[in-house]
RNA sequence: GGGCUCGUGGCUUAGCCCGGAUAUAGCGCUGGGCUUCUAACCCAGAUGUCGAGGGUUCGAAUCCCUCCGGGCCCGCCA
């Protein structure tokens, strides 16, 4: 609703301003607190033009012609300025818009496959609060593309050829693998244990070298024991995922990629660019022409291949099978990632997009899973839920044990999603206990309970035998009803937006702002008690309400509840 | 040392790409609001040299330069 407004404000301004003999490409439109859409062109045209802005801006103003049906009302001038504002039209459509649409409201028209990576941590330990960060804002951003009508596939590209698996692997042959504990943390503790040992007594170190080069070779009871290892910690994994909500569609071995001759193809084509060179019998690919300064070692002088010459030929492999590939990482892989990009671009190939996140640490220091540093996830999420649990024990008591027991795990999950997805990935963060566990703060259950809300109007409603099925939108005139009116609009704009820059947090924001649009009209704006056609058309907002701010939890993965 | 990135009220944070009209919101703080649809809510108030300095511009949190502080990276590791 609000890209068709801006749409037709671009086209308006566009013509007014030829009419008015000015050209110049930038509109200069911005949000603005005056106006739903404000443009300050005035002023660039100005000093090419050699008059005042606001003598331009009248000569502007004057050719503006808003039609009939437009989804502007009016456009107004204050001073330099030009304001556009929203019609009744607009708002009506919002509402019989979003009625019709529902679930499907905010879904826009772009086309194309889009494989996205995301998480793809080393199975060597249960998720930390670090990988989250990674999984959540894959996962928001895999449901914004869907929502913006991309074709999304997520993948999760698991490192089994590392030294770290082998360690994995050679500490199970060594250590007893503890069958009470959740598979991940079992095996981190294996991992644990048998980076202290390879450190403490060296002479184990070439059995691990073995094992890798036997993998490699595709020895078969070694290839088992990698799979073993391998399936027992993802299986840990994935159910620490889809307790997030968090599935991703395939999982890739990097190592299929080596079995499939891919990487010594890839390893050829390189040998043949004119940047490649040989050092001490290592085949590197030389970046300074891509302003890079270090050089990108793709074979090692033994021959076998590295990591970022797997990746190499696993980009090759996806590019072939979509038209975006977008990849989420941690703020360590940005050398690596752009070396990565400019491989494939010398070899001609497609270039994924990248998203970097940057770490999350603890306040004494970096997390590490191979020293035992680190908070999992699954511990985060087991004391959150634990705290919201007393909190809806404190705030329902009236209800029943499953009441409670569902509502914490909704809103344990909703709220760590949410802590995570609203700050901008390039920021970096220090976990902090009190924060996490603190349900004051305008979050997930604030969203969540704006939609309860909602709920049970329409419940009460239904209850009471009061259809809306016919209502009249023009009645809805207040100014909370308005705001709300043109919130719910905005939902297509900020999927929009959240989807060109690939920014997650674009739709937090929007949600936390729906639902405090909502609380207002709440508050002040009676429902049920109100005369019957105000009723019918109010009722139709609040379902409006209810089914924009259960999409943009959905779009966020989390839970949209009825009651809590 | 070099590269990348972040620095916005006591704390957390939006806006920066693409410069505009009083800088966003939350927590905390002060005060107020439940005989009305769930108070996990709402309203009012105090709190800012937008890290520092310079430059560009009619106009800078936003663009450019220098500096300071935090993070990440700079392996024939992944």
């Amino acid at each position: 609703m609000f890209l068709r407004f801006k749409d037709e404000v671009a086209s308006v301004l566009s013509s007014a301003l030829a009419k008015a003999g000015f050209e110049i490409d930038d509109l200069a439109l911005h949000e603005s607190p005056h106006a739903d859409i404000a443009s300050s062109v005035a002023f660039r045209l100005a000093p090419e033009y050699k008059r005042n802005p606001k003598e331009i801006c009248e000569a502007i103003y004057k050719n503006i012609r808003i039609t009939p049906d437009s989804y502007i009302e009016r456009a107004e001038m204050v001073g330099p300025y030009i304001n556009f504002f929203v019609s009744r039209t607009l708002l009506n459509e919002t509402v019989l818009r979003v009625l019709l649409e529902r679930e499907d409201f905010g879904v826009l028209e772009k086309k194309g496959a889009v494989i996205l990576e995301h998480t793809s941590a080393n199975p060597d330990g249960p998720l930390h609060i670090g990988h989250i960060r990674n999984s959540v804002i894959g996962d928001t951003l895999a449901r914004i593309l869907k929502r913006a009508g991309y074709d999304v596939r997520t993948q999760y590209y698991i490192n089994d050829m590392g030294r770290q698996i082998a360690v994995v692997v050679w500490g199970l042959m060594n250590f007893e693998f503890d069958k009470t504990k959740k598979p991940d943390h079992a095996i981190a503790e294996i991992y644990i244990n048998a980076n202290k040992t390879l450190v403490d007594e060296k002479e184990h170190s070439p059995e691990v070298d073995a094992l890798m080069k036997k993998y490699e070779n595709g020895d078969p009871e070694t290839v088992q024991r990698f799979k073993d290892a391998i399936d027992t910690a993802m299986h840990g994994i994935e159910e620490s995922l889809r307790r997030m909500n968090i599935s991703h569609d395939e999982f890739i071995w990097e190592s299929r990629f080596v079995r499939t001759g891919d990487v010594s193809r890839v390893m050829e084509r390189i040998k043949k660019l004119n940047c490649a060179m040989i050092k001490d019998g290592a085949l590197m690919v030389d970046l300074k022409d891509m302003d890079i300064q270090k050089p990108l070692v793709v074979q090692r002088s033994d021959g076998t291949s590295l990591y970022t010459t797997r990746d190499l030929a696993y980009h090759e492999w996806k590019a072939a099978m979509c038209d975006r590939m977008i990849d989420i990482l941690g703020a360590d892989h940005k050398l690596i990632s752009s070396q990565l990009k400019a491989v494939l671009r010398l070899l001609g190939l497609p270039e994924p997009e990248i998203v970097i996140f940057e770490f999350v640490s603890l306040p004494e220091g970096s997390m590490s899973t191979r020293r035992g540093v680190f908070i999992s996830a699954d511990e985060l999420l087991d004391e959150v839920e634990r705290a919201a649990y007393s909190e809806v024990n404190k705030k329902r008591p009236d209800t029943d044990e499953e009441f409670k027991k569902k509502v914490a795990a909704f809103v344990s999950i909703g709220a760590v999603r949410y802590d995570i997805i609203r700050v901008s990935p390039d920021k970096a963060t220090t976990f902090d206990w009190r924060e996490a566990l603190d349900f004051e703060k305008q979050g997930a259950p604030f969203i969540q309970y704006a939609h309860a809300r909602a709920c049970s109007i329409i419940k009460n409603a239904q209850d009471g035998g009061i259809a809306f099925e016919s209502y009249d939108p023009n009645l809805l005139v207040e100014e909370q009803e308005t705001a709300l009116i043109k919130k719910l609009a905005s939902f297509d704009s900020t999927i929009d937006s959240a989807s060109r820059g690939l920014k997650p947090h674009i739709v937090a924001i929007y949600a936390r702002e729906l639902a405090d649009v909502f609380n207002q009209f709440y508050k002040y704006v009676p429902v049920l008690s109100a005369e019957p056609e105000f009723r019918a058309a109010r009722l139709a907002l609040v379902d409006c309400s209810r089914i924009v701010l259960a999409n943009a939890l959905d779009t966020l993965g989390i839970a949209a509840p009825e009651s809590m």
